[in-house]
Formats: structure tokens, C-alpha cells, sequence
DNA sequence: GACCTAGTACGAAGGGCATCGTACAAGGGT
DNA sequence: ACCCTTGTACGATGCCCTTCGTACTAGGTC
């Protein structure tokens, strides 16, 4: 065995609450492809592994877009197993910046729709 | 005289309310600067010169954060006399992403003071 | 053990971005 | 007319970021 943890799976490093910055989650949602995991991850409610989402990048492009998000402070990852799940860190961002997750995914969803309302 | 439309002044490119893209907007309020210059204008409440603000870089590197935020949608600039007067898009922003633009200023101004509540 | 699935690490390429300095344009004041 | 203030344009520089391919690790299954 590498770990010097046994039966603990490898960490991953998080930032603490206090050290999430509110431009470095601005710039992690400003990419199209990191939107989109946030928004899947979002509707889905739950815990979801990278494999889940659908992204037109290669895996090594999407593992990064994951690091960014995970060191923005925007998602938590745990390994389980070979996959790694994927949880938004709501309470978190609800209390540092309260609105801003929602306002975003909506702001977003309403974009994705044309969805014009002068038919 | 070099322009073709006298006794107007130089006229300067914004996005239609429809062109405004979310991601464009987040990305020009992800930069540092330009995130202190809206925070700047919405706390002024009203038009300012670019003069007016208090940046840390050159007039030529504040120009270009300028029109970074004017060609997401973010600001509008006019000139008048030798100065160009700049407004938040605020009715614009609003429609568009509605809560958007204060959660974000009200994230910046909470972490802007430490303002830790453990005293 | 052999194999498969899920994800990582590393290096490279390409583009974009923030920043600066300098030279310039436009408008107003004296 | 002269100059000052305000902002622009352009080129250069250096960094960061997105993307990829390939080789690899970790954990589970047969």
C-alpha cells in the first residue's frame, strides 16, 4: 500500500470556508464547460461521479475544469471506489455570497432557452 | 473636422440587452480591477468619469478594462467634452440576470472587511 | 492474476489576457 | 494660439488558461 492512511481513500485538498474567494468562484463559472458541470450538478440534486457529465472535452480537459471548480471552492470530491463524486458545496457558498448559486443557475437557464417572449 | 456626424460626439459600441451573454459578464466581473470599478459606480450611483476611479494601473491598462466591461454589457460609456462618462447597465443587468449584480456586489463589499463576527 | 473502468499526471501547443510605455487625438481654459 | 486634461491606439511582453495525447495509478470484477 502507498497510503499512509489505510482504509482512509485518498484526499483531496479543499479550501477551508473562510478562504473562498469571491472572484476565483466568478472565474471558475465565467468557463462554458465549468457552467455546465455546475449546472448538471445542481439539477441533479446529488452526488455524481465525473463520468456523469456530459462535456465535450477529453477526460484529462475535464479533470482539470473539476480541479479548478474544487480549488474555486465551488465543488467538494471524495473518491469512492474508481470514481470520484461530485457535490456542490451550497452551504458553503449559500453563506459566504447567499444567492449568488441560484441567481447564477437561473440567469444561465434562462439563456440556454431563446425563449423569447415577443413570438 | 474628422467625424461625419457633426455636433455629435464620437459614438462608442454596446451590446444590445439580447447580446449580453451571462459567461462574458462573469468573466469581466472576475478580474479584481474591474470588479473595484463597478463596485465603485454602483456605490456612486450615478455617472463618473473615468478619472473618478481609483486604480492601480495605467490609464491605458484602466482604458482597456473599460471596454471590457462595456463589451460585455456591463457598463455604458458616453463621451462628454474630453471626458467619457460611464453607468452601470443596472435595468439592463437586472432584466437580463435579476439579482445578479447585487449579489455579487454584496459577496465583494463582505469580503472587502474582514468584519469576522467572532469578536 | 488478468482485466476493465475511472480518473490522474505530465508535457506541449495555441490562444487569450493584463500590463506597460509611448505617441497621439479631442476638448476646454487662459 | 497655447497648453493642459482626459482618454485612445498600438505594439510588446509575459503570464495564464484551455485543450490535447499519452502513459500511468487505483480500485473493483472475473
Amino acid at each position: 500500500m502507498t497510503s499512509d492512511a489505510p482504509g482512509r481513500a485518498r484526499a483531496l485538498a479543499h479550501p477551508d470556508r473562510a478562504e473562498i474567494r469571491l472572484e476565483q468562484v466568478l472565474h471558475a463559472l465565467a468557463d462554458p464547460v465549468r457552467l455546465s458541470l455546475v449546472c448538471t450538478l445542481a439539477e441533479a440534486g446529488e452526488e455524481l461521479p465525473c463520468s456523469a457529465f456530459p462535456v465535450p472535452v477529453t477526460k484529462s480537459t475535464s479533470t482539470h475544469h473539476f480541479r479548478v471548480l474544487r480549488e474555486a471552492g465551488v465543488i467538494h470530491q471524495v473518491y469512492r471506489g474508481t470514481a470520484k463524486l461530485n457535490a456542490l458545496r451550497r452551504a458553503d457558498l449559500d453563506a459566504l455570497f447567499p444567492g449568488l448559486l441560484d441567481v447564477v443557475l437561473a440567469a444561465r437557464r434562462s439563456q440556454e432557452l431563446p425563449a423569447r417572449s415577443g413570438a
